[in-house]
DNA sequence: GAAGGATTTGTTATCGCTAACATAGATTGT
DNA sequence: ACAATCTATGTTAGCGATAACAAATCCTTC
């Protein structure tokens, strides 16, 4: 009574209207709506007619805090702004659009601050479980994940411990792998682009774990080149001409990622290069758009679906008592895929 | 006591545990950790303290049930798997970054049923508002939108008659000027490549804007060709090959968007074909990477991330009583770019 | 047809938090 | 000094659903 006193208090049904609609308890209809209990079809049919010439939505909100459940995942990811997480949320929303789980996202920019903020407000929805991008977090966020009482899945990489299961690749031995594969193929003297994102982890571990390897062999990077912002397929152009002129003699372009490759691949054909033979490109990542490019530029696979799907699965287990653990620590393993960019 | 005795039942920190370890009613931990109210410096640091030394997370189902007000807005989109719309939803986390409001997406790959299952959802957990792409619903969609009693958002598009505000911009209209363009520049026999997609409406509108200006200057498509599924740049690159071959002296392309026509300019380009002189082409979309294209490819921005920003700034704006409201229908005007694939 | 189990429906007590109102102290004015 | 006015805090009563338990109804079966 106070809080209908609110002139802008505007009531939306509740099972109490349907209840009263149909003539049984809102238990019965509660039982009805949700599929739960034994009800005579006689009533559930009542019941539906009811609800649906109502219009009746239940609230999820009151479902929720009675039942201390809440079908909610939480999604954290650090951007939207090219297509590396979207893919890994289509993993992810084709995994629970086979339970009653819905995915909810929020994007930290990169930011730790953000990043623990998200979190927290997150867990506040008491979701069934999270999926964090990276391992790398804040002390405070780590604590709130810890205690959380929930399954918290990090993402994308495995270089580093987890607060509890974890999905992805070891960035660092991309690196190598890769590093290994082109010093392997003869190229000597390499040139790097990356993006200037001092908090992006896993680029910086493919970048040490591919410069180890060149350190190992006795070699260092010729030159470096850094972008931030703008179109990507164009900046790669601008960084691969700007470095070539500047550092002649380059043998090998490798790319933080497939886009800014696949700039530079543009570049090098229409400057009639010899690629692979005079000049080798690599990027990383195994994004769709290297089909349609002149020549498929070497990478190698993020696994970026797989990913989110394993990472969904990982949560979908606690609903399903009687289902197989899945494994709380998954390493996929990417391959290097020459395509026609390297010799 | 009957719910405690659940052996499962882990119960999470509540306001009583912060309330008893500062000594204060729950109520005044309450206002301190919402910022609400009259309380002293000296029982805010208090409170704050014994929170954060709990590690207390706030439950927002509870508050959201007792103050019947969710900071959560609806996106329903149809597909992540280009970037279309992770770009609208960059533009809807700008704007609700500098609000409490937070975006929880649902994704309907293009399915009226699922739409509407998926509008059920978000329903039920009353959002502050909702935003929805496209104006084409069932029924019962529409129905369960109208009675919600939140502001709804219906974007992207204009043609059609919106539940409550709508942001966007027309699609007929985009195709027909698109074809006025083209048909100044002089083409003739024009050739159409789409995606198989009956339920993409605005792609349909688009068409149908671009043939009755043809149909208006006494001409007809001269081929069409569709695709679904794959790697979009290689689809056009391949569709253009299939078209070109089957049908002589085509000389202009028209792209349901820039993906599959960035792909045909590089296969053009390739061919040796001479564009714009002999073959001209167009997009949609206005996608950034058009700009690393050996051509910048002839387009129409769709204003997506403007699309998003306005959407969510309606939302947002019932939450600030005082502040001007922003227009319930906003078309915005989507202008032809010519690029370098048009004379 | 009455006992006894199965099936269907109802009642009660929370879930954790906040709006509204109530009250206790502190402060002020005359 | 005492009522009037603030400030700071506490109390009460839900928000709308569901879990657990209780009661009522329906069948069997002998």
């Amino acid at each position: 009574m106070t809080r209908r006193s609110d002139p802008d208090y505007r009531p939306n049904l509740t099972l109490r209207d349907v209840s009263e609609a149909s003539g049984v308890s809102e238990m019965t209809v509660s039982r009805v709506l949700r599929n739960r209990g034994e009800v005579s079809e006689k009533t559930r049919q009542k019941v539906l007619a009811a609800a649906r010439d109502l219009g009746y939505v239940p609230n999820k909100i009151a479902g929720a805090l009675a039942s201390n459940s809440v079908n909610l995942v939480g999604v954290i990811i650090p951007s939207l702004s090219n297509m590396v997480f979207p893919e890994v949320m289509m993993g992810i929303s084709d995994v629970l659009d086979d339970t009653p789980l819905q995915p909810v996202v929020g994007v930290t920019d990169y930011d730790p601050e953000k990043e623990e903020r998200v979190i927290f407000e997150m867990l506040s929805w008491r979701p069934t479980g999270l999926i964090v991008a990276g391992l790398e977090h804040t002390d405070a966020a780590r604590k709130m994940m810890q205690a959380a009482g929930i399954p918290i899945v990090e993402i994308m990489d495995v270089d580093g411990s987890a607060v509890d299961a974890c999905v992805g690749i070891s960035h660092e031995r991309a690196g190598r792998e890769t590093a290994t594969e082109i010093l392997k193929r003869g190229y000597r003297k390499i040139g790097f682009l990356g993006t200037k994102m001092p908090l992006d982890h896993r680029a910086r571990k493919r970048f040490e774990g591919f410069n180890a390897v060149l350190t190992e062999a006795g070699l260092a990077l010729a030159d470096e080149e850094y972008y931030s912002g703008g179109s990507a397929l164009a900046k790669g152009r601008e960084m691969t001409q700007a470095l070539l002129s500047r550092t002649k003699d380059l043998d090998f372009l490798y790319y933080s990622n497939d886009m800014i490759g696949a700039g530079g691949l543009l570049y090098c054909l229409e400057a009639g290069l010899n690629v692979p033979g005079d000049i080798g490109m690599a990027g990383f990542n195994g994004v769709e758009l290297i089909e349609g490019l002149p020549r498929r530029l070497a990478t190698m696979d993020s696994c970026r679906t797989e990913i989110g799907k394993a990472a969904a699965q990982i949560i979908a287990s606690v609903l399903d008592k009687s289902a197989p653990k899945p494994a709380r620590q998954i390493e996929l393993s990417p391959v290097f895929a020459p395509g026609d960019t390297v010799r």
